[in-house]
DNA sequence: GGAGAATACATGACCGGTCGTCTAGCTTCT
DNA sequence: AGAAGCTAGACGACCGGTCATGTATTCTCC
């Protein structure tokens, strides 16, 4: 029903969170410990298991909490204002733009933290395989509408499946951003729009974007 | 079982090494103990330690022997007697293979080892990271001698850049592999092949294999 | 408005276990 | 005897996780 706030309150599961969101992306989870996390979000180990039943359901509300921010992004984006493809390519944009300012405070690209766990754990941990699953699916969803629309819109080729397609770019943006991370280097990104008119079949006189 | 010679009287080392390989494609690197390893090498842990320095040089040997093997095969299929495209296509195949098999004998989709330890250890291990490097490298090197052949027989598209072409076939097969891994279905591999002919701005007439 | 009661959080010591690593010493062969 | 190949066992550090106990804040009831 209705609970009541009494007694303290603490931002000590924030600070856990955004902790452990930067030090995830940076080391891992299995590289990574508890005490590590709790001294970087300055918030003693005791403290952690009070506010998460485990280490593992700490990696879950990360990544939730993270997805539902980039998905918001996503939105964004991909419903903005403009023709499919200028959807499409702002998004890139935003990918590259995303591990160029990661890369500038942190001194590394730290890649995506999807991609990086999906790697890590997806044949350890079951309930975070079911997540990132769900996720990867989202990511295909969004984009395949926009590449609907620009079929529809002749922006794209009439031979495109757009599921396909949009399966393609997305694992097109997890290929180049896992060179990104690995080459420290985030203009590895700054192909995929290039990419994406072969992948979508974009006739030469759509490629140059108007608006 | 005796052993009566000189120098090495063990195979205890190619034990480890074998087990390692499987297991860090299995559970990556940081997931796993030297003791698992012995374990299912079968090696006592005591020995670990006479065959390899430490762990991480361990992990260096699997990658360059893994590597060794892989570029063999590559180099097999790539340097074939047949057209560039048709060289392209059966290592796409291979690649979808060595997953089903992989998945057939240990039940889950492995992936790629590099891509793996990539994410994993780039800003880890500077020495696995440089190794990394090398191979993928290498790998792009070996696609874009193909591209080119493909370029001048009129196969590829003229505007394609063949070593941009191949860093991005490359990005491909290792984002399918991802999504493969995290699916755990091999299957997500067999789009390769149509994704790379529009990479390659192959022209519709070129688009099915004779040879 | 003052006194408990109840709740929300803090804290550090501590648990059993595992980590990567090392060394002293055992075998086995020359 | 000497050397080389190999290994049991232990080392200290650290792992994820627990717990008893303490303090701060807000509730209820007078």
């Amino acid at each position: 029903m209705y609970s009541p706030r009494v007694g303290r309150t603490s931002d000590a599961r924030n600070k856990i969170l955004e902790a452990a969101k930067v030090l995830i992306e940076q080391r891992g989870y299995s590289a990574l410990g508890v005490a590590e996390i709790c001294a970087a979000a300055g918030v003693p180990k005791g403290s952690f298991y009070y506010f998460f039943e485990s280490k593992q359901a700490l990696a879950l509300t990360v990544i939730d909490e993270h997805w539902a921010a980039q998905r918001a992004e996503w939105e964004a984006v991909l419903n903005a204002d403009a023709s499919p493809l200028r959807r499409l390519h702002d998004l890139f944009e935003v990918t590259e733009e995303v591990q160029r300012v990661a890369q500038q405070r942190s001194g590394v690209v730290v890649g995506c933290m999807f991609g990086n766990l999906a790697l890590e754990l997806s044949n350890q941990a079951p309930e975070i395989r079911e997540r990132l699953q769900a996720i990867f699916d989202a990511q295909i969803e969004l984009i395949e509408a926009v590449v609907t629309q620009a079929k529809d819109l002749g922006e794209a080729g009439p031979a495109v499946d757009s599921r396909e397609a949009a399966r393609s770019i997305v694992a097109q943006i997890e290929g180049r951003v896992l060179l990104a991370k690995l080459l420290n280097d985030p203009e590895q990104l700054d192909t995929l729009w290039r990419n994406s008119l072969d992948l979508l079949q974009v006739p030469d006189d759509s490629r140059t974007l108007v608006n």
